[in-house]
RNA sequence: GCGAUCGUAGCUCAGUUGGUUAGAGCGCCGGUUUGUGGUACCGGAGGUCGCGGGUUCAAACCCCGUCGAUCGCCCCA
């Protein structure tokens, strides 16, 4: 009777070889950049209260009411797997007493979990790196973050080709009146927009301005724009920094057109996209979050931050190759594969990485050694004259390898 | 939730207008050759042709359904 071979969940991914070493690259990275910026590392749970999100993110909206994985656990209460950083991080600040350290930077990666449709960069669980200063109203906030991801991005290698896309929501009375005259621009030609723009009008109305419709393209462009509507404090805000970042050499452009669709979003909304993801640019993006402490029950507490796909950045930087072997070790005859196995053992306790060759066809172990691409080869075999031994150099790099075998050699051939 | 394309060996893919026992390369295993050697040759294992139904004398191939993958739409915290 066969049994059926599990399949893997939809959306999931098992990351492997040259994927996964693209992937470690990243994490390595942002570990290593965030350091430099002195972000603290703090590692939350995968799972919260299902009201952590649903009272962070408004509990009508599609996100919330479809697009989470939530379960009742065994004591009935309603516990959900992380979707994003932010609320979690957020609730930590209030229910752990981490205001006593605001200004707080911390920075975080790993798992997060969406019900969506997979689609190119698109999982259901999915990896980001995520940064947040918690506690700073100051524009120099949002320069400092901004200029993390930019030196990340750097780092990474995939800065070319990506730009930094900027925009400013104001502050909420800004915000409030921006949405309105959008609404009444939007509404007195809704019988020629799109469909779904007919939708968005509705409910988000934000929305059509990235509308990716070709009819909607001529009312998006005599919108009314966000600027129309700044109070003097948001753009001295903005201004700020803009001025920031360009005294940090961070370069960007302006997109009035960039928005986000929740509530809590205030003045600055950026994203970092590239044009060689498909139809999923957005490599790092976020923005400052002034409202999200207040639904979350905390007091007024300006924050600001940006998670970035890991698995985004790893298809721009590419496959990458796997470490080479320093060294094989080949047992050419089985009665030397105890030999062999100290062998191995003591260049590993030198800090060379090893691997030890000695099943399949004894004739064919050189041969499967030398196909490797190894920087050394020691093989060992048993002839007339004893055991012997040789050491084949793939390289340059291997001279150190060599010193290291006939140094050991004396304690390990009898 | 919607649409398009695609599912053949571990991997990459052939497979003609439907026609005998479904193939190749790579990889894997074994043998021979070579014997400071990454060579060459021979052999072997490995397939419910995603799954289920239908049409037909006959289906990997045509039709329907289903599952999965990919890409896009919606959404995007």
């Amino acid at each position: 009777m066969a049994i059926d071979t599990p399949k893997p969940v939809r959306g999931t991914q098992d990351i492997f070889g040259a994927e996964a070493e693209a992937f470690a690259f990243v994490v390595e990275t942002f570990e290593r950049v965030r350091r430099l910026y002195r972000f603290r590392r703090v590692e939350m749970p995968v799972f919260e209260r299902t009201d952590v999100f649903s009272r962070s993110l408004g509990e009508t909206t599609d996100v919330v009411s479809k697009e989470m994985y939530s379960f009742l656990d065994r004591g009935g209460e309603s516990l959900t797997l992380r979707p994003e950083f932010t609320a979690g991080i957020a609730r930590a600040y209030l229910t752990d007493g981490w205001r006593q350290y605001a200004p707080l930077k911390v920075a975080t990666h790993g798992p997060l979990f969406r019900y969506e449709r997979p689609q190119k960069g698109r999982y259901r669980q999915f990896h980001q790196l995520d940064a947040e200063i918690i506690g700073a109203a100051e524009p120099q906030a949002d320069v400092e973050l901004l200029a993390m991801a930019d030196q990340l991005l750097k780092e990474l290698g995939v800065a070319d080709g990506v730009v930094l896309q900027l925009n400013t929501l104001g502050d909420a009375a800004s915000r409030d009146k921006w949405r309105a005259a959008l609404i009444e621009h939007f509404r007195s030609v809704a019988a020629e927009l799109s469909e779904d723009s007919q939708q968005r009008l509705e409910h988000n109305p934000l929305r059509i301005l990235d509308s990716k419709e070709e009819r909607d393209r001529r009312f998006v462009a005599d919108a009314p724009q966000i600027d129309q509507f700044l109070s003097g404090e948001a753009q001295d805000f903005f201004g700020a920094v803009t001025g920031g970042l360009d005294a940090a050499g961070v370069a960007w452009t302006r997109n009035p057109a960039l928005v986000r669709g929740l509530d809590y979003y205030r003045h600055t909304a950026f994203e970092f996209v590239t044009d060689r993801l498909g139809a999923q640019g957005t490599v790092l993006g976020g923005g400052r979050y002034d409202g999200l402490m207040e639904s979350l029950g905390g007091p007024e507490t300006p924050a600001v931050g940006w998670a970035a796909g890991i698995e985004r950045l790893a298809m721009l930087v590419g496959a990458r190759g796997e470490d080479v072997t320093d060294v094989i070790i080949v047992a050419e005859s089985d009665d030397t594969i105890h030999l062999a196995i100290k062998a191995t053992a003591r260049f590993r306790e030198l800090g060379y990485s090893a691997e030890l060759l000695a099943s399949g066809s004894p004739r064919k172990r050189f041969d499967k050694a030398a196909k490797s691409g190894a920087n050394a080869i020691v093989s060992l075999r048993t002839d007339m004259s004893g055991v012997t031994s040789n050491v084949r150099e793939a390289n340059p790099a291997a001279g150190k390898i060599e010193q290291a075998w006939l140094q050991m050699k004396p304690f390990i051939l009898p």
